[in-house]
DNA sequence: CGGCCTCTTGAGACAGTTCAACCTATGTGG
DNA sequence: CCACATAGGTTGAACTGTCTCAAGAGGCCG
């Protein structure tokens, strides 16, 4: 650390919604932040509908996502586009496909995105150089993880109405944290077909499903813009326990 | 390391499935396998039905499942049960509730098992310790989120013949993995009300399901030993492609 | 202006559920 | 050692949530 006044301000600035997300986990101390500021070299900007990350190839990068929304996805040997989740801002995109061999999913552009690529030397460099943000990752992945496990419930045992209604506040909770949106108005990008591929419904059954819960004063979802109208009655009819987040400040000192 | 050749010799004794799980990933050397050794003190037995984590408790344990089965699972508000995975030996048992605040899960002993207790401090020590461990158990998390993403696929768009059919496919690849049985014939203790509740299945349905794949001359299923009886047209009707168990020899040298 | 994407609604079909009954194997207390 | 309870498995009949197919409307962009 040559200059470590101008290091300091530099990573102030740089404070990428990863490192927000990271540091609500573990209180990351200097050298951590320096560690993790290298994950942000190499910013690239993706068009809506670009695939970063191809299910099937062998050694591609992983991509941490500064702005925008992007879905990784399955598709199936029918054709058939299974989501398993949207990236927001500070989530990572195709973490996976560096541990792997062979990536198991691909990722998408939802809007125009900007994204950092990671390489995975830099992922195992930087886990040697600061453990702590190894177990840092090591939570993130597992938040990641616990969200599909939410929505593996959603599609096993929750009626379309519950997974839809589900879906929305998590969504809402998500960006909350971020500081994007509100918990009940948000805007999001998301078409119908979105949520019937990640929902595993039809869109025309997504359809239906959106204007029973309007009919029912609970929420409208209209031009890209989500408005929860009754909370507590929404969250009784998906069961929701916001737990699965874990988001309640720093847990390792 | 004062006795370096009886060090060794101990070492090699406790090759403990989950050393050589995550062995299949990254090699290894000395320093990691004691390091992974510390996971193994704290052996304890537990009898079919003992809930060894628990959803929504705090400060829990993991576990590493030495042997036997286990299943981990949440209970929706109306007492409804989803399974999200199976634990054979080599496997976490509940990872996410030692980084949680809060477990999201529960895990249960299906048949009597062996784990070892793997506390909060162990992990964070062992990946300050040999940083390449914090790599493995980053890929092995990795591994069971595949796993979870696949079945997510299953219940989104997969029919229920294609889910079950898949499924046992994924677990005869595990077992063989693990030398615990044959690809297509090995002892398997699950219930019909265990695989309903992992497939978003009613147990009744389960039963119409092996029956139709029986008929068909496909699989049979009985007395706990699953026999796989056309392999290839199984494959074909499941679309399965084990590429997401990444199991094809060291990555990381 | 025409084409494409997204949303909307209706009618009929079907995969999987629900409820209910019965069967077999295993274990247990009297 | 029988009587009974319990857990798992099997099958039938009726029901229903979601899909499929089909058609049309609105908005945006080249």
């Amino acid at each position: 650390m040559r200059h470590p006044f101008l290091l300091k301000a530099a990573l102030l600035i740089l404070q990428s919604a990863l490192t927000r997300k990271l540091s609500a986990f573990v209180s990351l101390v200097d050298d951590d932040l320096e560690t993790l500021a290298r994950f942000h070299q190499r910013r690239r900007t993706f068009m809506p509908g670009h695939e970063l990350v191809h299910e099937g190839e062998k050694r591609q990068s992983a991509f941490v996502l500064a702005e925008g929304w992007a879905c990784s996805f399955k598709i199936l040997p029918d054709g058939e586009r299974q989501i398993v989740d949207f990236q927001i801002p500070g989530d990572f995109l195709g973490l996976r496909s560096i541990l792997f061999r062979t990536s198991d999913h691909s990722v998408q552009a939802i809007t125009r995105i900007e994204a950092s690529e990671v390489l995975s030397s830099d992922l195992l460099n930087a886990f040697a150089d600061a453990p702590r943000l190894a177990t840092a990752v090591l939570w993130a992945a597992s938040r990641d993880e616990a969200m599909v496990v939410e929505r593996l419930c959603s599609l096993g045992r929750r009626s379309a109405e519950e997974r839809m209604a589900h879906f929305l506040l998590e969504l809402g909770a998500r960006l909350n944290i971020l500081g994007i949106g509100d918990l009940t108005d948000f805007a999001c990008p998301l078409t119908q077909y979105h949520l019937g591929d990640a929902l595993g419904l039809t869109a025309v059954h997504v359809n239906r499903v959106l204007r029973r819960l309007r009919e029912d004063n609970l929420l409208t979802m209209r031009n890209g813009q989500v408005t929860i109208l009754d909370l507590e009655r929404l969250k009784g009819l998906a069961g929701f326990d916001a737990n699965y987040l874990d988001q309640d400040g720093p847990l390792l000192r």
